[in-house]
DNA sequence: CGCCGGATTTAA
DNA sequence: TAAATCCGGCGA
């Protein structure tokens, strides 16, 4: 886990990380980098405001917010403090808990897509705007621990920025585990 | 203050 | 392929 690295690489490195809440594990498989205001596909690309404050904090921070209307999204915020960037989680395999997982996902069975999704993934932990700003690398309440790292990663263009710029929605900030079937639209994904 | 549109998911 | 559904950011 490097969170202080180059957005990118922090990326790159919460891969098999895990997330621990109230007995469910989930081992990331999916992640994004998002930068500063340098990014236009970044919610920093507006300067800061009240919803991404969070990006422009210490390393190490949960920032939360509401999308479409409909869905809470978990990003880990990244680098020094006033260097705003974050690393949005995708997707994760169940570790542990997942009866628990199951019945906040809503879903009788358990299937490699049942995390697969940003919006899947803080929904199995229980996650709102109560956790915006929450410390991941202290104990209780929502924790981000290391895990075993993936054997190969899979990289490739960001999902859902096509109002960015066509430099930023070609660099390729899509990471994930390239053995892990918890990773939607794989085929839009290659070896680095 | 009102409008536009989004780092998505789900079911048809 | 569209509907669900809310709020942030921006222009007036």
């Amino acid at each position: 886990m490097h969170l202080n690295a180059s957005v990118d690489a922090a990326a790159r490195s919460l891969l098999g990380c895990l997330l621990v809440r109230d007995g469910v594990v989930l081992r990331i498989t999916e992640a994004e980098a998002y930068g500063g205001p340098e990014d236009s596909a970044s919610h920093a690309r507006h300067g800061r405001t009240a919803r991404n404050a969070v990006m422009w904090g210490p390393a190490g921070r949960a920032y939360l917010y509401f999308c479409y209307g409909v869905h809470w999204m978990l990003n880990v915020a990244t680098g020094p403090e006033d260097t705003p960037a974050a690393v949005l989680i995708r997707g994760a395999e169940v570790v542990a808990g997942l009866e628990t997982v199951l019945a906040r996902r809503n879903t009788p069975k358990p299937s490699a897509a049942l995390c697969a999704g940003p919006g899947k993934v803080a929904q199995a932990l229980g996650l709102d705007r109560s956790f915006n700003g929450h410390d991941l690398t202290a104990e209780g309440g929502l924790a981000l621990r290391p895990g075993p790292p993936p054997g190969r990663i899979v990289a490739g263009p960001r999902l859902g920025i096509a109002f960015a710029s066509p430099e930023d929605q070609a660099r390729p900030w899509r990471f994930a585990d390239g053995d892990s079937r918890a990773v939607a639209q794989r085929k839009a994904l290659a070896p680095l």
